[in-house]
DNA sequence: GCCAACGTTGGC
DNA sequence: GCCAACGTTGGC
């Protein structure tokens, strides 16, 4: 079982689009980085914690939880030419670019802000903190899971 | 809106 | 294979 953090911006793609899709289940499309494909591709699985994250907006934080319900496979977003990442050199056979769906779990009853995870001494080390770090999907360990659930006093869903 | 950091592209 | 130019990300 591995922990993630995945980044979305609030005005394209909110914990709360994901809460209304059906099931609460969304496909993360439109990754193109490859780091973050490999991941997508040959790590993420089914049961895996996702950490939702909000950026580029006004309160940048984590607002809630998700789970991985679907491991890797095409992001047919990329073979399709009116889509916004429309990949021509991406093909049924060769897709290049991958996505998982991932299922709404919860809101935080108390989101994380950057301000938050700095001042927290487990939380201070994160991935997303860093400069510069522009992954959208990012390794998390146990232990920065479990503080998130327990600075919410939430239950582990998992 | 600014700007630093980063990944990608393409000429050589 | 180097590296400058460019586009994008994302906090502030």
């Amino acid at each position: 079982m591995n922990y993630w953090l995945m980044k979305s911006e609030p005005s394209c793609f909110s914990l709360d689009d994901l809460k209304r899709m059906p099931g609460g289940i969304e496909h993360w499309d439109g990754v193109r980085n490859y780091q973050a494909r490999n991941l997508l591709r040959d790590t993420i699985k089914i049961g895996d914690g996702v950490l939702f994250y909000h950026s580029n907006c006004p309160q940048p934080a984590i607002v809630g939880l998700a789970k991985v319900v679907r491991e890797g496979y095409s992001d047919h977003t990329a073979l399709d030419p009116r889509e916004p990442h429309f990949d021509p050199k991406a093909t049924p056979d060769k897709p290049i670019w991958f996505m998982v769906d991932i299922q709404y779990l919860c809101h935080l009853p108390q989101p994380l802000t950057r301000e938050d995870l700095r001042k927290h001494p487990l939380l201070a080390g994160m991935g997303v903190l860093r400069k510069g770090n522009r992954l959208s999907v990012q390794p998390v360990t146990a232990q920065e899971w479990q503080t998130v659930l327990a600075l919410n006093g939430v239950d582990d869903p998992l």
